[in-house]
DNA sequence: CCTTGACCTAAACCAATGTCGAGGTATCAG
DNA sequence: CTGATACCTCGACATTGGTTTAGGTCAAGG
């Protein structure tokens, strides 16, 4: 092999981004990686790769889901190095996801307080949540943070 | 009927909080709310159930499990309405959850903004997340949003 | 009495996010 | 060449948070 392996087999990159080989596999099943074969077959990924797999978690982290991260990912392009516009145009998206649910979760938070503070004690009308039917209106089955998704089955 | 029905059937308690039935048995089978049965085997609730199902709402959209809340509310008195110290200890518990998680969503967007900043443009080299094996040791299929939960059997 | 609508249980199914195992191949060190 | 690893695919299983369906029962009105 060359002096400085241009490639990385499926346990390297596992071992230095930790991410278990199964999730490899699994990411890239979903596309939200991918990999050329040797002859043998095997695996041989991208440095970049490695950067895509950092950013990916930090994503779940934020409790994104793969499906979101997918879509974020493929505005980046697969060839070459992201350029600094890229890497912009993608924190600029995420920051503002990042907003909304931070912003959710302080004004939770100080609802929450603010219960406890008037005395009031009960949750259900003093605000923290809608009454009634707009609970209903959410639907059912609403995943959990995710606020943007909709309809889409 | 007495003049103020005591208790409300799962139907009622259904359109009135916006839990679909199936959810109210299922977190009934969960042993996050309860109740008792007519002589036909019929489920009635009582009033402070529909304050429960706020609370298990609220949490749920902050991303806590319900195992998580189930634990919590078993620190609620199941048979009284809970006392301003009940709440209040509960709430001191949920906004030390929801601080921590606040936390890490503004340190992973600002990280994520000095990126950009900086020029460096890989999330993996500079300080977004932990090179390596730090990553590695938080241990495969880590729950998102879990921060808190570890060994756990 | 009969129908209708609300309710019952149990079990199957769904989607997301992976893990694990079986059975087989590649690659490398010696 | 041989044996030890690392890797391959594919399918089954796990967990969370429910929904759907099938097959009945209960309660109320006509």
């Amino acid at each position: 092999m060359p002096a400085s392996s241009p490639t990385l087999s499926i346990g390297e990159i596992a071992h230095r981004s930790g991410v278990p080989h199964s999730a490899l596999r699994f990411y890239e099943d979903r596309g939200l990686i991918s990999s050329h074969r040797t002859s043998g077959n095997q695996r041989r990924y991208e440095r970049s790769v490695l950067r895509r797999l950092a950013f990916i978690r930090s994503a779940q982290r934020v409790g994104l889901s793969l499906e979101d991260i997918q879509a974020a990912l493929t505005t980046l392009p697969e060839g070459r190095t992201p350029t600094k516009a890229d890497w912009a145009r993608l924190s600029r998206q995420w920051r503002s996801e990042l907003d909304t649910r931070i912003d959710g979760m302080v004004r939770l938070r100080d609802r929450l307080d603010s219960c406890i503070g008037c005395g009031c004690l009960s949750l259900a009308t003093c605000g923290l949540h809608n009454p009634d039917d707009e609970l209903a209106a959410q639907g059912p089955g609403a995943p959990m943070l995710r606020p943007s998704r909709e309809g889409g089955r």
